[in-house]
DNA sequence: GATGAATGAGCCTTCATTCAT
DNA sequence: AATGAATGAAGGCTCATTCAT
């Protein structure tokens, strides 16, 4: 066995996507090196180019919603149940939002292939979607398309991540944010019934 | 009395605008010169950086949100108008969404202050939060968190103007998912009246 | 008669004099243009090129030190006439100096041209010459090399002028530094007669 | 353990330095690499910019006329002793006069630095200042302001060395000046005693 | 005659990549 | 395997000069 590199392979790749994320793919590969305590060489030498290891560094990671899903499904109260799997969604769009966005904005067309990946970004829409079609078979909630549904969720979720990405803060907390959508879409907002369209406001 | 300018302001920074709309800051200004039409040296008189040319081009779009809020509370079928609401609100995220990534992505910090602007993003949302308080007023909806519910619109509309910008395929129109979207919201997902619950519930 | 132009050529050419003083031949012809209240046009209308500005803006000026000269051989005093005449050289040299390193420092040659000039510097140094040639033939200084004499008193303003322009402080007024200097070379360093040379200690 | 330096830094600004003194601060970087056999990127990675290679290359080299001082006081022939310090002085101005007009007109401010320098142009003044106090205090030579003594010596150094850089032509030689030089100001100008002066002179 | 928009050559500088050690 | 010196191809930017009005 050959004496271990000196920096460790992950390492490394956690340095350099640290950076990717924060200032996008100008990094010079002179300062990835210098942070990770390396030499530009090394950098070489193991990736093939910095557009290998920028696509090595910022692979999408796997979220497992499939899973979860089905453990999930006809379990427990429903609102408790999709609230903390919306929690769970909102810890992985922080983590995917960002990646996503420096890779469509470096546009290397490894983007659509990450999209494209199970347990990719995708396949977690998707199965948002089973989880709200296997909910409706089983009348715990009204048949509703269950793909706009699930864009819903999604969609609100990855607009709470992205804002708080770019920098406009909130009021809400994300536990706070996330109960009021559950509980809003669950109910609807039509008015309570009897009460006639014409408003009652002062 | 002196030659007059060849090509307009106007036109040049539209030319810019889409070829950093298309590849982001990093396109060369020998680049944007040529699709241009003109010399290097006539850009840089004119604006006097690139990041110059960068932000004027670049700069947030007015929306007047708050003026079309004010003509429709109230008026006509609620659903319906709400939906013509969301649509013009698509109409603004097609041109806003690039455009706030790629000033993120670039980091300039020019974001923030745009951000901050009146008929900007975050006046689109407090005009959308004034509408359903408005409406709310009138009895025309169930009185929920406002602002959560203009999230919840506002999420739903950037993240279909998100996917379809990274290029993730979508089978529905801007027109079916907004109908659906104010419909199912209105309404909402509880299960219709004295069909029983699994779980818990209280 | 056609209008007259704007800004008068003499005008012009001190704007950019002044600037080429200041910053070298490295200021812009559109700084000089702005200053002068002209167009680059203009400027280049005038003179054929950016050269061409600066031989004209540059050019030396003539010092009518051989005129001076004449009138003063064997007047008055002559440590008071070599002293006025050495304030007047220092005026002149306060102009000159810098614009021979300016001219040096471009080395366009013009340099070597200008100083062949009559009335030029070096009219000046062999004009000072003279004087201490006449001034010896009439018995008013000893018989020294009346060359080594003039360059010695240019010399000493010269350098008097050429601290002061770049800045290295003096405690001396001009008047005093060449009250001494005509003193001192007047009487000579020689120790008094009589006194030995082994240091009277203080 | 990487590859070693292929031209050696001193070698580097040794060629830098001749092509600034010979064409000022405009020579351009690439005409400099060319010079010194490396690329441009080479200069950039040792120097941060164009202004740093300047200012290394530029630099006002040391002179201990301090030191010089000290070993002449009271020895030998007074005359002999100054020419001997003159003619170093010349040696030590051919070197400097051209950097210091050269840092002169490209102006970075680093001049006055310079200057205010040990060892550098205003210690040699003041060490020459201390020389002529001593020789004074000794009784060697008549006691003068040593301040204005050593600026006439300074002075016709200085301009000795100005006019042969700016290539006016001398009949004299370095050595013939400066032994002129010391022998009038030792003896001074004055006529031979007896000699009646025309004049009103008291 | 005057203007100033337009130009393009050239400048300083950065950076991914190679290569001798 | 690791290093970092060297490179050269751009990139952003300036500026003397021209030219249509």
């Amino acid at each position: 066995m050959a004496r271990p590199t000196r920096i460790s392979q992950t390492a490394l790749l956690a340095t350099a996507r640290d950076l990717f994320l924060e200032h996008g793919y100008d990094v010079s590969t002179a300062t990835i090196a210098r942070a990770a305590g390396c030499s530009e060489g090394t950098l070489f030498k193991r990736f093939k180019s910095k557009e290998g290891l920028f696509r090595e560094a910022m692979g999408i990671p796997d979220f497992d919603l499939e899973g979860r899903v089905e453990a999930l499904v006809g379990q427990g109260d429903f609102q408790e149940s999709l609230t903390n799997l919306c929690l769970e969604i909102v810890d992985y769009l922080r983590v995917l939002v960002p990646r996503v966005i420096r890779l469509w904005a470096h546009e290397n067309s490894q983007l659509s292939r990450f999209m494209q990946r199970r347990r990719g970004p995708r396949a977690a829409l998707s199965a948002l979607t089973h989880y709200f079609e296997a909910e409706t078979a089983l009348g715990r909630i009204a048949p509703e398309d269950p793909e706009l549904l699930a864009r819903v969720f999604m969609g609100s979720l990855h607009n709470y991540v992205f804002l708080e990405l770019i920098g406009v803060p909130t009021r809400m907390s994300a536990r706070a944010f996330v109960r009021g959508l559950v509980s809003m879409i669950h109910d609807g907002i039509a008015p309570a019934m009897g009460v006639p369209q014409t408003g009652t406001g002062r």
